[in-house]
DNA sequence: AGAGGTACCTGGCAGC
DNA sequence: TGCTGCCAGGTACCTC
């Protein structure tokens, strides 16, 4: 479900509500998720305030007062705001409820999300330290990903999508991208010119940038912390419209496999 | 080191 | 109606 700015989008939607506050409880209905949810997420985070929700590519950190809370939706998983009495659904896994009577409710079907405690730093822990760089970071640029690309004979689609080159970029957002910027998504990265890189650098940080001003991509079922669904998906000009004529050219969208996720892309508007 | 495949899990939908 | 198979917004880990 959620790429960078869907976790953007449901950052911004929680956080009005829960930083500042005190935290009164912790329900862990069901603790398998990616890595089991530790019990001293319970036992530590009770009385301790929230300060401050920052992302990290589509990790979620909520720095409290002696640690913080990793969090990570993978493929299914949401946040939402909700009151304390509110009947938690089937998949709604874990429950951190606050003195305010707020309840930031954790829903994940498919169970590839993650929750973690940490006391240390967690930009520091092993899932995230090796996460390349943020997209939307004023270091961002196409000289960066040209030199990363060098020696990668990969398809530039599943080069973008990696988490260690660039944090955040998912399925829907590198063929989107990849649209705006021309390219095929078949293209080997190291063949790709380095005037290219600045090209797809900038569509990255635009299409990223469009979809959270429309709060994120709601395909099948997702909802910001405050319940609303993403309006990006009507923007949207390969992914999903296979079979569909490309809104510039009119030759119809083809869809392929890669690497077993599905990619979109025009044959005559990208080489 | 890089690349490719697999595993984790549930639900929805198309096709029979 | 019900079964089967495939697909889905992610990523870590294994092998070669």
């Amino acid at each position: 479900m959620p790429e960078l700015p869907e976790v953007e989008t449901t950052r911004r939607g929680i956080m009005p509500y829960i930083v500042g506050e005190k935290v009164m409880r912790v329900i862990v209905r069901n603790k398998h998720l990616r890595q089991p949810v530790s019990g001293k997420l319970s036992t530590e985070l009770v009385g301790q305030r929230i300060h401050d929700i920052t992302r990290r590519g589509k990790y979620l950190l909520m720095y409290a007062d002696t640690g913080s809370v990793i969090l990570h939706l993978g493929m299914s998983g949401s946040l939402r705001i909700v009151s304390k009495k509110t009947r938690p659904g089937k998949h709604d896994h874990v429950d951190i409820i606050f003195e305010n009577g707020r309840c930031l409710r954790f829903h994940d079907p498919r169970r590839f999300g993650l929750l973690l405690w940490t006391r240390a730093d967690p930009l520091q822990h092993p899932l995230l330290k090796n996460i390349g760089i943020e997209p939307l970071a004023d270091t961002f640029n196409g000289d960066v990903l040209y030199k990363k690309s060098r020696g990668r004979r990969v398809a530039i689609k599943q080069f973008i999508m990696n988490a260690h080159i660039v944090a955040g970029v998912g399925n829907i957002y590198a063929s989107e991208a990849l649209f705006l910027a021309g390219i095929h998504p078949l293209r080997s990265a190291e063949k790709i010119a380095r005037l290219r890189y600045r090209r797809l650098a900038e569509s990255i940080r635009q299409v990223l940038h469009a979809a959270i001003s429309q709060g994120g991509t709601t395909l099948r079922n997702f909802v910001s912390g405050e319940g609303r669904p993403g309006y990006f998906r009507q923007h949207l000009k390969v992914y999903d419209r296979g079979g569909l004529p490309c809104q510039t050219c009119g030759a119809p969208v083809r869809h392929i496999l890669q690497g077993q996720r599905s990619t979109y892309y025009c044959t005559n508007c990208q080489r």
